[in-house]
DNA sequence: AACCAGGTCTCGA
DNA sequence: TCGAGACCTGGT
């Protein structure tokens, strides 16, 4: 299947989803409540799955125009010099509820613990596939058995995530409507939610709400962003000053700074 | 064995 | 509007 340009390694392993697995060559996950099973022989990507190729395009995002956004932040040096080292790394485009549901919980934790608690809370409360493992739960599912939670390793999150999902199942929050909105009205709406402040809504708003002039900003970006640019400060202040320089498609920047930052540190610590 | 993690909340200035 | 402290817990 054609989905553009585009390097599994890098966009699945970046950071912004926390469900693919790569084993024996084969990158495996699940979207839709579908296993997706993913294998890159340089441009030829061989797909199995159930899901339909018009939903496996959209989670790609391939209706978008990534020789223009490339154009628009590839007028940054040192963004140009990342769009080559890291050729083919995209955003995705996840079910809100997932990814919201999942950003509360990557509050304050490293990358593999995410995954581990997202896992649980997988295999706790969702929905078992035929391959074995596990749907990411909807609210209902949640909340029908919510004194579970505590057995999923969230520690102080999951109070936050536990209400969450009753705030979302009872219709408070409406993602297809966040999706029209404008960015600002976007981040608004999200971060009234207990849980969500400014980075976990820049996350949500640019990985599975459209909004790619979101600039998500956790210490590694902060500190990629001082060094670089010499910029620093509140959060409001840096990410209006990246939105400012990067353009509207400035998350799309935010990523590849993030995932060279997170490659210096995979090296460092090899290194010890 | 400490240290730190894709932050958020609360509170005071 | 902004900065300072506390905060569950498990990788590394």
């Amino acid at each position: 299947m054609d989905l553009g340009p585009i390097d599994l390694d890098h966009t699945l392993s970046c950071g912004q989803a926390f469900r693919w697995k790569k084993r024996d060559g084969r990158w495996s996950g699940i979207v839709a409540g579908e296993e997706v099973v993913l294998e890159q022989d340089g441009d030829e990507i061989d797909v199995q799955t159930g899901l339909s190729e018009r939903e496996l395009r959209d989670y790609f995002r391939c209706d978008d125009d990534i020789t223009s956004i490339f154009k628009e932040i590839g007028k940054d040096r040192y963004v140009a010099g990342l769009l080559r080292k890291y050729q083919g790394l995209r955003i995705l485009r996840q079910d809100p509820w997932e990814c919201s549901a999942s950003f509360i919980l990557a509050t304050y934790a490293n990358v593999p613990r995410i995954i581990q608690m997202v896992e649980n809370v997988c295999r706790t409360f969702g929905t078992r596939l035929p391959e074995g493992s596990y749907a990411f739960p909807t609210p209902e599912q949640i909340i029908k058995k919510s004194d579970e939670a505590g057995t999923c390793g969230l520690g102080y999150r999951c109070a936050r995530f536990v209400q969450f999902a009753r705030s979302v199942h009872l219709g408070e929050i409406d993602f297809n409507m966040l999706k029209r909105a404008s960015y600002q009205d976007c981040v608004d709406g999200l971060i009234r939610f207990d849980g969500i402040g400014n980075k976990v809504a820049d996350c949500v708003a640019i990985f599975s709400l459209d909004h790619l002039e979101a600039f998500p900003i956790d210490v590694r970006i902060g500190r990629a962003i001082e060094q670089q640019y010499e910029v620093q400060g509140s959060y409001r202040k840096v990410s209006e000053w990246a939105r400012q320089h990067f353009g509207r498609y400035a998350g799309y920047a935010q990523e590849y700074i993030y995932y060279d930052q997170d490659a210096r540190n995979r090296s460092v610590s090899r290194r010890r």
